[in-house]
DNA sequence: CGTTAATCGAGACGGTACGTCCTGTCTTCGG
DNA sequence: CCGAAGACAGGACGTACCGTCTCGATTAACG
């Protein structure tokens, strides 16, 4: 699962798999600097404070063997959240209505997974970086699917319009998440409330008439 | 305008705008150093690649001069950015939808002025500070308190719900928008468009039933 | 007295005694500025760590107004120098050694007047500035004078040797002292009885045989 | 011989000379640095005007490296001078009275070296720090323990009295040639002779009668 | 079993930028 | 015109990281 971005030449095919010589790579140095970069992110610090220096140290690793499996920040970044990833919640599939909330609640108050404590953090490296933009997209993208398919089972069900485009429907409840988010909590929305307002808000717009 | 995340104790005391001693500082240092920040951003670099030493060189200024007025690099860039963002759009004040989908456009498609080349790269530094986070909320103000007027002028005039929290009718049409443009436009969402479509979609939540 | 190395032009002959047009220089910031270097000095701060800045906080005054005095740091030093000048030590006059041994005291025990205190600060600066070196020689004039006049004294009572060099026998005799006072103690020495040490080293070879 | 100011932890810990870990520093950096600044100050740059920033880049070194090896200036321009004052003067072991005269005189007139241009530019920075003061008297200690032997040699052989307390001996000869270079030589001194004047006005205090 | 070769922790390397401080000049106001 | 206050351009300071490099010491598989 490590070196998504890594630099590594591991592109031996499959078939032969000579071993490479010399002293393998230590997989506890892989883990101690992932770690390290999810504790860093953990306690709070900006993804941009973060230095390959302070990595380094805090994993108890030289500069350079970070170094030899990622080639920058970003790349280290990259794998670092690539491999958090906590599972999407569990919904129960009666109510629609009560299944967005229960998917949207997550993002609004994020405080129980590591996962939700990291994500804040890496807003800031987004936009410098596609890469961990690309990899950000494929860990929320199992959510994204979750909820067009409760929405999908809704259409089915005849509770919802069959004309919906569900990206735009999805955008429509999570934007809202998401800005809050980043931008900062309007103070006179409560973070706790905000899901099941959205879903409530936007009902008359997606049931069936 | 300049200073709005600058350091200046601009205090007025209490009664009459009492003149701080001590030589002024220059309106012509304040705008060389804007331009150039500008200018450099302009020229393609990369936001986080400008640095205070580069802008006083190109300003032909020292950096005390800089530091004298913002704090950080972030405070400039938001202010260099703040300079630059045109005032917010002319609403014709006929059609409730019409004046919404013009305010939310420019977020959307922010395409044509030099403030559209550089805000994107400001998203990245917005997390760091409260200071910031509080100075961008600023300067979005205007935009958002034209919203609620609009709003407002809907429900006098009946076309629109009574009852609407417009906090959250403001989140709902803004926040999709802009997690779009921090986290990457979906494909499947035209930005030209999306504006319009967010309104409409809307509509039915919160007009006069 | 002030101005020795002043920049005004207060070269107006005697004669016409023009009275310059506009305000007159207040003498108490002549004063304030002054004694701040002093007190500054007599703080033990080392000359090279004092700074035009520092001056003039402590004296209360703006920069431009010592400028306006003293073209720069070397100056104001020279001149604030000058004006301390402790009056050379009462000598007895009975008995050559211990007129000698009294002149030397002060030199190897500081501890008195503002002028010992700030005498070693200065040594730094000395090299810098020829100038700063003319104004310390011409202080400590008046007491080299002094010993060579006990000297003479010495010689035409036909207790020294007639045909000594006045200014061998003073640097034989203040060198060793200054120089201790310069590179530091040797901890063998005692400052208290080094001066009677040194003459009575000295004193056959400089007595009559 | 380089790093007798330096920062490094050289401390050896008990037993064998351990090899500090990781790279080690270049000894080709020092030398870079060493000669850089003493370039700098035989092209005629006075001392204080000498930056570490100038000295890295006429070293082609960064500045971290300099202040890895010394933390501060005047500890580099001490290491500088100490790299550069030749070897004690070499005596003949003939005359007492020579080799003295032979051991003072490099102080008198340093003319020759590259040392010499150099070492008056540096009392001005001796009495900044009390480390720096220790290390100037570490340089210049093997000349003094030369002078002791000397006159330790001259006790043995009967020439010189037994009593003799070879400190202030010490002092009272290179006091005054010390005190003389600093404060600038009395004109009535001729520099050349005093060296061979000062031990023979002495000798008649340090012979055996 | 020794050789070979890539790894390890550690930390020095040449650089770049930081944010602070001071210099000597200037520009404002009020006395 | 002088006073204080303080902004101005410039430049050095000492620090923090960057990404690269060089050490001696491991740690495998190959021969």
């Amino acid at each position: 699962m490590w070196g998504v971005t890594a630099t590594t030449p591991d592109a031996a095919p499959v078939d032969q798999e000579r071993k490479a010589p010399g002293r393998p790579r230590s997989p506890r140095a892989d883990e101690a600097i992932i770690e390290a970069v999810l504790d860093l992110l953990t306690e709070g610090n900006p993804a941009e404070s973060i230095s390959i220096e302070s990595v380094a140290a805090r994993a108890g690793v030289g500069k350079a063997t970070i170094y030899r499996r990622w080639s920058n920040k970003e790349a280290l970044l990259v794998d670092a959240v690539a491999s958090v990833k906590g599972e999407p919640p569990r919904i129960k599939g009666e109510s629609v209505r009560d299944d967005l909330v229960a998917l949207l609640r997550p993002i609004a108050v994020p405080a129980h997974s590591r996962a939700a404590k990291i994500m804040p953090c890496l807003w800031s490296e987004i936009h410098r970086s596609p890469e961990l933009h690309r990899c950000v997209q494929k860990i929320s993208e199992p959510r994204r699917e979750l909820m067009r398919e409760v929405l999908r089972r809704g259409i089915g069900s005849g509770e919802l319009r069959a004309d919906l485009d569900l990206d735009l429907v999805l955008v429509m409840l999570m934007g809202p998440l998401i800005s809050q988010t980043m931008t900062g909590w309007n103070p006179n929305l409560d973070r706790a409330t905000l899901p099941e307002r959205l879903v409530d808000m936007l009902w008359p717009a997606i049931a069936r008439p």
